[in-house]
Order: structure tokens, then C-alpha cells, then sequence
RNA sequence: GCGCCAUUGGUGAAGUGGUUAACACGCUAGUUUGUGGCACUAGUAUGCAAGAGUUCGAUUCUCUUAUGACGCC
């Protein structure tokens, strides 16, 4: 079955929506957040951990995936969920970011076809093209797939982001044809960069062809200002339709989840929580707080005050310091851990503040807290 | 006791009679948004064992002292 998204209810000052995605592998609520599995693994922790943080969809991607170990041996192990034994959706991504990212610069490399690129395994010339991605989605066997799109960086003209995003749609009506797959649904991309008429136009072209799912690309690329990842948002969203999911891709810090809510986005993947924790970072109410600061070497205290995750209830902050310091994967996990829950639990909390008609009122808290940097 | 060599930051060390004493580690901070996992960026010796001398100028040359290694008696 595709997936099929409810409204329960929409707040009545903003964009915000509290609502349900019924998959075939559970119903989340949303607005939610999604750890990233790149490699199909949330980096140094268990599915049974990923689980308790109270995660609903997680991601894995299909440029990895399909380099290693190959969609065939995923397929033979029994599909992506038995393969990474996670019983709860999963979402992929087309590839498409990572492969930009491998040909970035090189325009002779984005072909009509398709992108031209170098392994970054062992430098094998390949080839990705909008069938090859779906075609590779399908046999993970992914809840979602992505359609494989272009996601040019923040800094390209107006100009070439017309050009790109027309391709990109060229490229999510071949990937519809090829998609195969009648257990999994299909999500569209907006692309556009911070113009609102490209915006606008690839919204209301993307949803001509009908996907199960929109999703809003091409944001927190490079250094892309706050204000414009906030414009794309808004120019997209009014051309999307109400009782389809809507998903920013890319993004989350704490403070963009809840602009992104406010504006009407249901769902967000970020590598943030996992990456930042291995080096030594974790969320906090109050703010980023880095546990390579020396300040940390004595405190007694928990990670984060009040927090109900794994790490929280039962490591010191001075313990956490000591086995960032040292190397100890053990740190990276347990701040991994306790990242995703402060994303996951951010949401929750939105999610009861609209339900109380209070989106606003938590959102303009939760800023209040988190500007006050320090701890 | 004599001879010979050494002594550079928290550590291992490079180096030169003349503007900012290399590099590495460590330390201190910062960055990270559809992950080319375990990275990147920046800062970190007003001083080259101590004192005196030669010189326009010495960490670099000379002498004395201290400490250490090696060799000889």
C-alpha cells in the first residue's frame, strides 16, 4: 500500500498541522524527525536503540547502498527492513545529493541521461540516472523512495536553477514510469533555490504529476542563509496539497524544525544529531554544547537536565568528556543517542503544543531557552 | 678528576648571526543541515638551560656556571 497521510488538525495561527502517516510498516505522527542511516545503520546504534529514542521513519540511502553491499544482496537478505532489521518505515533517498555532490562543479557531467561520476570507493566511472535509482529503490524495498533529482548548491543563478529544476522534473516523471514497486510509495522534490517564482513553478509542475509525497529540496546547501532556506519553504508550501505529506529535506537544527513546522512541513531528516555527537556535541534547551570544552572535565551533572533518554538517565557529563576525549565510540553513541531523543522529543512537544493550540506560545519558549547559550 | 657532546614550548623535536622559531602530538576554542562516518578550521614558546661577553644586531659565535649522556684515568 502507499503511504496515506491525515490532518488532524491544523493550528489556527500558523501553517503548523498535527497529522498521521500510515505505512506499511506503522503509522507515525507528525511533524516528526528522522534519523539518517546513510549505510543502512543509524551510526553506532542498535535498531532497538534507534527504537527507544522514539523514532518513527528512519532514512537510508540508495547511493550508498547501491555501491555497497548492492541492491541485489539487500534483496536476497529479504529487503531493507530484514537486512537492517528496523520494523518501522524507511525512507530512501534517490542518491541524487550525494552523486551532485561527487560531480559538483563539473556541468559536463550532468547529462539529460543522467549524472556521470566517479566512485568514492574506488574511483569506478558510473553512472546514475532517474530509472537506475528508482530501479535500485525498488529492490531495497524502502517504504518511500525519493525521486532522483538535481540539488544544485545555494550559490547557482537564477538562471541555471529554471534549467535544473525543468530537468529535475523531466527526471521525476521518467522515475514515476519506472517505479515498480506497488508496496512502496513515491515522494516529488521541489527544487528552485530561494526564487519564488521557480519555486512556485516546480511546486505546481511536481504535483502535476502526482507523487504520494512532496518533499522541498535543494535547502541548507552550502552556506545558504537561514533567510532564504525560510523563503524556499514559503514560496513552495501554498502549491502543495493539503492532505499529502510534506517533507523538508536536509534540515534540521532544533531551531529550523520549528520554522519548518510553522510553515507547514511534516517531516525532516538531518545527519546533525549523529554527526555532531561523534564529535563530541550535544543538544540542549539551552543551547549546542561542545564536551571537548574543558568545563565539562568535573561536572557531575547529566547531558542535558530533564531529558529521559538512555545517556541522560544514566551517565555523568564527566564520564561523556572522558570517553569523547579519549576516543571512545562508546561517547559518540551515547550523545547519539541522546541527540535524536532531543529532536524526537522537540517534536513531540510540538506536536502536544498544537494539538493545545499553543504552537506559537512553545515555539517563542523554546527560542527564549535556546538563544541563552551556555551551561 | 680529565676529555668530548648536548641542553629549544606541556611533549617529541627542526632551524638560522638579522622582518612573524618549522612540523607533529597535546592543549584551548569554533564549525558541521537529503553523511565521501570517526572530520575540518583557528589559536597555542616576546622566547631557544642561567649569567656575562663579541657584534649595529645572537637562540645561533666566545667564556663561566648548572644539569645530563658518553669515553678515559
Amino acid at each position: 500500500m502507499k503511504v496515506k497521510f491525515h490532518i488532524e488538525k491544523e493550528d489556527t495561527k500558523t501553517k503548523a498541522r498535527l497529522g498521521s502517516l500510515e505505512t506499511n510498516h506503522g503509522t507515525v505522527e507528525t511533524p516528526m524527525f528522522m534519523p539518517v542511516g546513510t549505510r543502512a545503520a543509524i551510526k553506532g546504534l542498535t535498531p532497538d536503540q534507534v527504537k527507544e529514542c522514539g523514532s518513527g521513519i528512519v532514512l537510508a540511502n540508495t547511493y550508498h547502498l547501491w555501491l555497497r553491499p548492492g541492491e541485489d544482496i539487500v534483496d536476497k537478505c529479504g529487503g531493507l527492513h530484514q537486512f537492517m532489521n528496523y520494523e518501522g518505515p524507511i525512507l530512501t533517498d534517490s542518491g541524487g545529493y550525494q552523486v551532485f555532490s561527487l560531480a559538483k562543479k563539473k556541468e559536463k557531467d550532468i547529462t539529460e541521461e543522467g549524472v556521470h561520476f566517479k566512485s568514492h570507493i574506488d574511483g569506478q566511472e558510473l553512472m546514475l540516472t532517474p530509472e537506475k535509482s528508482i530501479e535500485i529503490q525498488n529492490k531495497l524495498d524502502s517504504d518511500i523512495a525519493m525521486s532522483f533529482d538535481e540539488c544544485p548548491p545555494a550559490s547557482a543563478t537564477h538562471e541555471y536553477l529554471k534549467n535544473s529544476l525543468e530537468r529535475t522534473l523531466r527526471w521525476a516523471e521518467r522515475g514515476k514510469k519506472a517505479h515498480k514497486n506497488e508496496n512502496q510509495s513515491l515522494f516529488g522534490i521541489v527544487q528552485g533555490g530561494p526564487y519564488e517564482d521557480l519555486r512556485r513553478y516546480s511546486a505546481e509542475e511536481t504535483v502535476k504529476l502526482g507523487f504520494d509525497g512532496f518533499a522541498i529540496g535543494g535547502v541548507a546547501n552550502d552556506d545558504e542563509s537561514k533567510e532564504d532556506m525560510y523563503h524556499a519553504i514559503d514560496y513552495s508550501i501554498p502549491y502543495l496539497p493539503k492532505d499529502k505529506v510534506r517533507y523538508l529535506m536536509g534540515v534540521g537544527e532544533p531551531m529550523d524544525i520549528l520554522e519548518g513546522v510553522e510553515r507547514g512541513v511534516d517531516i525532516f531528516d538531518c545527519v546533525l544529531p549523529t554527526r555532531i555527537a561523534r564529535h563530541g556535541q550535544a543538544f540542549t534547551k539551552h543551547g549546542k554544547i561542545n564536551f571537548n570544552n574543558a568545563k565539562y572535565k568535573e561536572d557531575l551533572g547529566p547531558v542535558e537536565e530533564g531529558c529521559d533518554c538512555y545517556c541522560c538517565k544514566n551517565f555523568q557529563r564527566a564520564y561523556i568528556r572522558h570517553l569523547i576525549t579519549v576516543g571512545e565510540s562508546l561517547g559518540g553513541t551515547l550523545l547519539s543517542i541522546h541527540n535524536i531523543r532531543f529532536l524526537i522529543r522537540e517534536v513531540e512537544e510540538i506536536r502536544k503544543a498544537i494539538k493545545e493550540d499553543r504552537f506559537i506560545e512553545y515555539k517563542e519558549d523554546f527560542i527564549k531557552h535556546y538563544q541563552q547559550k551556555g551551561e
